[in-house]
DNA sequence: GCAGAAATAATAATAGTTACTAGTTTATTG
DNA sequence: CAATAAACTAGTAACTATTATTATTTCTGC
């Protein structure tokens, strides 16, 4: 239902792939900058437009995953499965939120409530990550 | 605990005595640009930048919201509660969640689970609304 | 009324992202 | 293998939302 139509016929971009490992290979979630530096060690010449491109492919392939969480930059995570986030207010790093599984009932209830049909849902949390709630503000 | 010091004494301006009217006497999320022509009407030569700057400013007094739902651009909510929005993916549009209380214990679990300290939570959903759910794609 | 600070309009600047262009690589098909 | 078409690319220009700057105006308490 929301699963677009494959508009153009992909190659095997060695770019794309690459850049698809070096997301795959951190838990951080990473800038679209950050990951055009990451990748820039093993292809010298890459160009960020490149990046761009291929983060917004890979994300109509359904292998990424694009978020936002009240920056001005887009996060990518690497994780195309649904799961939630947690957001430091102080550090500014994203995390995966571990231990709580996605509700998908939830969805159900929203769309008869309110006579939407709902897909999925997003959930982010706000605070401070362990690190920045020990040092005392 | 997450409460901002009150920086500057705030004078009663007029212009954000409008903007934040504007912002209220509306049930969608407008972007700062819609908000702006809006205050135009009434304020015919007011700037954009003073648009976002008491924007800013509400959303320090806690007095609106500001919104990140997967748009490049910000959307404002005159209702400062924290609540659940909807997104419908065909026309945009942002809607207020009815029926579904905020979920407070989640942020304890969290919390827990993580070793973070977790202060508040943002759930978006995506699908679509009613009227788009109806015309067929 | 006056001093000082807040608020303003207009404009310039910034940052993230996208579009464009001309050239290169790759898969395919005859 | 040669020809062709289309995906892909680097480099660069353009765009857009937002923020900063600046010179000026408006409040507000004394």
């Amino acid at each position: 239902m929301q699963e677009k139509e494959q508009k153009r016929p992909l190659r095997n971009s060695k770019q794309r792939a690459i850049i698809l490992e070096v997301l795959k290979s951190t838990k951080t979630h990473p800038t679209a900058d950050w990951i055009y530096e990451k990748v820039r060690k093993k292809i010298p010449n890459i160009s960020l437009g490149t990046v761009y491109r291929n983060l917004s492919v890979l994300k109509e392939m359904g292998k990424i995953m694009e978020l936002n969480c009240g920056e001005k930059c887009s996060r990518y995570d690497g994780n195309p499965e649904n799961h939630y986030h947690f957001v430091c207010l102080k550090c500014g790093r994203v995390f995966d939120v571990e231990g709580i599984d996605v509700n998908r009932k939830i969805d159900e209830e929203v769309s008869e409530k309110n006579g939407w049909e709902v897909f999925y849902h997003r959930m982010e949390f706000y605070g401070l990550c362990g690190e920045c709630s020990k040092k005392n503000d």
